[in-house]
RNA sequence: GGGGAGAUACUCAAGCGGCCAACGAGGACGGACUGUAACUCCGUUGACUAUGUCUUCGCAGGUUCGAAUCCUGCUCUCCCCA
């Protein structure tokens, strides 16, 4: 049995446990839990923390348990928000799990016949069954008012500026969460939640519960949450949230994240969100810091997650993509590409179609980008690109008096439209 | 209720009768540089049938050959006194 607390600490994901969890957890093999709020249909990289606490607890040879919020995310954790939530109606929470189970699979083993196999949950299937009159009898009965005020989470939401003051129903929330904890304590004997830092105060109340009605311990581990060197948000980019979902965030898209993160981000990234051990991360970092440009940690890390989630197949079209567009690929490396491959990697890119008689006389370079298209939001912003130089067509920069003709299309059918080095956009001829 | 200040482009902020599509700063975008980065430098930043024309300076009118600039009314914001 591996060390599970020792693992956490060199990859920097430990921020704090319980006292005795390190001896609990070298005993035997132990069952630990996390819970995932299926608010979406499709987790965000900002969920690959917890992800990857579980999968990194499975690798050490324990049972990990990935708990979906079905019940919970009907109510709303108010840690860290500061308004009310909205309420999911449980059509769209059923569907949602769905999605959250199968992405799951990705990270853990689900199928395996080892007694470490990864189970998945759903709190609404026994929060449902539980009238109000038993819940506040048998739970409530054991948790003080004045217990559940002092945590942080509530505090901040009745105390400070915050107006907008805090529902009954966001101040049962700890109390539901807890008995998720007492719940599978009795069902699958585990002992241990796992979370973000800020979810320590509701992973306490769970412990609570176990010591006075369930008659046990429970152990409580967190996290750090994720970071960004520059002080942005992790797991966000222009476009909003980086999904794991590939028709919410295309591969391409996914990987070129990873890329992008700066030398400091990369070499803590890595260590999180890889299974790669102490040596090798050691020595990549020993590497990257002998010719930092070739930025050898972020393509390590963007291979490593982007195949984790997306497959290694993906990944390796997302790598071509990124050769295409932003390596010195030419008009004639683009020519090479057969339909499928173009689309994949132009995947998400604006895109207009436009007539093909447009092409057989000739298309002029402010039609097709504004007029015709509206990439670009005027002919006169198309004229000041052009002038500045800033516009390419199949990878070839050209000026304002080009047009556009039957030579130029790739597969007979497409133009590749671009402004400055990163804004595509694809014109199909149809 | 009384008095005062203000409303200008994505944001902040000049302009106070013609030289104003409107100084400057930030942001954004582009170019050079670079590691698909940071920094730095340069350029662009209302629209169009483009050395010109049109529409913009809270809204609606008015004065004037000519208004973002002056006058009247309205709406909204801020401050002070009750």
């Amino acid at each position: 049995m591996k060390n599970f607390i020792e693992e956490l600490q060199w990859r920097g994901m430990l921020h704090d446990s319980m006292p005795g969890t390190e001896e609990h957890l070298l005993e035997e093999m132990r069952s630990a839990y996390v819970g995932f709020d299926p608010t979406a249909d499709s987790l965000h990289i900002g969920n690959l923390v917890p992800i990857m606490l579980l999968a990194h607890y499975q690798r050490c040879g324990h049972r990990p348990i990935a708990l979906v919020g079905g019940a919970t995310g009907m109510i709303g954790d108010p840690s860290g928000k500061s308004a009310e939530r909205n309420l999911l109606d449980e059509t769209t929470l059923r569907h949602n799990q769905e999605c959250v189970k199968a992405q799951l699979g990705h990270f853990l083993d689900f199928t395996s016949d080892e007694k470490s196999a990864a189970i998945l949950v759903n709190n609404y299937d026994w929060m449902k069954d539980i009238s109000f009159l038993e819940f506040i009898r048998d739970i409530g009965k054991h948790i003080t008012v004045n217990y559940m005020m002092a945590k942080d989470s509530v505090k901040n939401r009745i105390s400070s500026e915050s107006k907008d003051g805090m529902s009954f129903t966001e101040f049962t929330y700890q109390m539901v969460q807890g008995y998720d904890f007492l719940h599978l304590f009795r069902e699958n004997s585990t002992t241990i939640q796992m979370g973000g830092s800020d979810q320590w105060g509701n992973i306490t109340t769970g412990t609570e519960l176990i010591r006075r009605i369930g008659n046990g311990k429970g152990y409580a581990i967190t996290c750090p949450l994720i970071t960004k060197s520059d002080g942005s948000k992790f797991g966000k980019s222009e476009g909003g949230n980086v999904w794991l979902d590939a028709n919410r965030t295309s591969p391409y898209k996914f990987y070129q994240y990873w890329l992008n993160t700066s030398d400091e981000d990369a070499e803590k990234y890595i260590k999180i969100f890889t299974f790669l051990d102490k040596d090798t991360i050691d020595s990549l970092v020993a590497e990257h810091a002998e010719v930092p440009h070739t930025r050898i940690l972020q393509k390590r890390l963007g291979e490593e997650v982007t195949v984790l989630v997306h497959g290694r197949e993906e990944y390796e079209k997302a790598i071509k993509a990124s050769n295409i567009l932003f390596g010195k690929s030419t008009a004639s490396d683009l020519k090479s590409l057969d339909e499928k491959t173009l689309l994949d990697i132009f995947d998400g890119v604006p895109q207009a179609t436009v007539a093909a008689s447009l092409v057989e006389n000739g298309l002029d370079m402010i039609a097709a980008l504004a007029a015709e298209t509206n990439f670009l939001k005027s002919n006169g912003e198309a004229r000041r690109a052009l002038k500045e130089n800033a516009i390419s067509i199949n990878k070839e920069k050209v000026k304002e008096d080009f047009v556009i003709t039957k030579e130029d299309l790739i597969d007979k059918k497409y133009v590749l439209l671009q402004k400055g080095k990163k804004n595509y956009y694809l014109l199909i001829v149809a």
